[in-house]
DNA sequence: CTTGACCCTCCCATGATGGGAGGGTGGATA
DNA sequence: TATCCACCCTCCCATCATGGGAGGGTCAAG
C-alpha cells in the first residue's frame, strides 16, 4: 500500500502519516525501489489506533505511551485505565473553562439589548474594573483545543 | 508604567505585551529616551480589556474586532452582540467534542478492570475494525484550546 | 561606581497541522 | 515507445499564542 491508499485506509492525512514518522510516533515505513513508503496491514491497523486515539483528544505524546502499552502483551490494564482517566480528568478541565466562559459570555448577551443603540453591557463588562466580572479561565490549563487546521 | 508594571498591573505577560503590539493588535507603546515602552492608564484599561476577552477564549483576531467596536462610540450594540454569540456557537461546539471524548473515554475505562491482567477494553477498542467505536469529532473544529502555557 | 533588577531586540521552540516548490516514479494510453 | 497525469519524495514555510534565552543597554540604590 502506498502512502496515498494509507491515508484513505487511516483517515490520517499523507502529511500526517510522514509526520508521525518522522517523530518517532510510528516506526518508519518500508521503502519500495522507488523509495516510496510500503505500508502492510499490521501498519494499517497501528495507524488506525493512533487515529482513534487522536479523536479521542489524546495527544501525541500520550498515544505513545498507548501504543506501548497495546503492544506490550503483558501489560497491565490498570496502566492503560490509568492513563485514559487522567486525560478524562483533562478534558474536564478543559470543558469546565469552556463552561464559564459560555456562562458568561450568554449572560452578557442576554442582556444586551443587541439593536443599534452603543451601549452593550458587553463591552462594559469587558472594560470594567471589577476583577471578577469576566474571569473563568487563567491558571495552568493545558493547551491545545481539536485541530483539523486550514 | 514600564512594562513590568503594566504586566502586573494587567495580567498579561511582558512577551505577551511586546507580541500584541508587534501584531497590530494594540498600539505600539510610547517609549521613554532610553528606549523603555511607557504605558499611560488609557493603555492598561485597553489592554486589561484584551485579557478579559482573551480570557473569555476569544482569539486575537475577535479581540481586535471587539476593540474597534469598544472605541468606536457609534457602535451598534447588535454588532457586539453578534460577535459574541458566534464566539458562544464556537465554544459550543468545541463543549460538545470535548463532551462525546470524555463520554466515550468514560465508558470504556468503566468497562476496564483495572488490574494486572492485561485485557482491557479501552484498548480493543481504539484498535477495533469498528469505524464506529471510537469516534467523535473530525469534522472541521475550530483550532485551539486554552494556553497559558508552560 | 558597582550591583542587580529591569528593559531592549532577535532568534528559537512548542504542537499538530497544512501549503507549496522542485523534482522523481509508475502505469495507462495515444 | 513517448507522453501524460496522478502519485510520491524531500525540504522549507506558515499557523497561533506562548515561553525561553542570549547578548547587551538602563536605572536606581547602596
Amino acid at each position: 500500500m502506498n502512502i496515498g491508499e494509507a491515508s484513505k485506509a487511516t483517515g490520517i492525512s499523507v502529511k500526517m502519516l510522514r509526520y508521525y514518522e518522522e517523530i518517532g510516533l510510528v516506526r518508519p515505513a518500508l521503502r519500495a525501489y522507488s523509495g516510496y513508503r510500503v505500508y502492510s496491514d499490521k501498519n494499517i491497523a497501528m495507524l488506525r489506533f493512533v487515529r482513534r486515539s487522536r479523536d479521542l483528544g489524546f495527544q501525541v505524546k500520550q498515544i505513545a505511551s498507548l501504543l506501548d502499552l497495546w503492544l506490550d502483551g503483558s501489560r497491565a490494564s490498570a496502566d492503560v485505565k490509568t492513563l485514559a482517566l487522567d486525560h478524562v480528568r483533562d478534558l474536564e478541565l478543559r470543558r469546565r473553562e469552556l463552561d464559564e466562559m459560555i456562562g458568561t459570555l450568554q449572560h452578557l448577551a442576554r442582556h444586551c439589548h443587541g439593536d443599534s443603540r452603543p451601549d452593550c453591557p458587553i463591552l462594559t463588562s469587558l472594560s470594567s474594573d471589577d476583577e471578577a466580572s469576566a474571569k473563568p479561565a487563567r491558571k495552568k490549563a493545558s493547551r491545545r483545543g481539536f485541530a483539523v487546521a486550514g
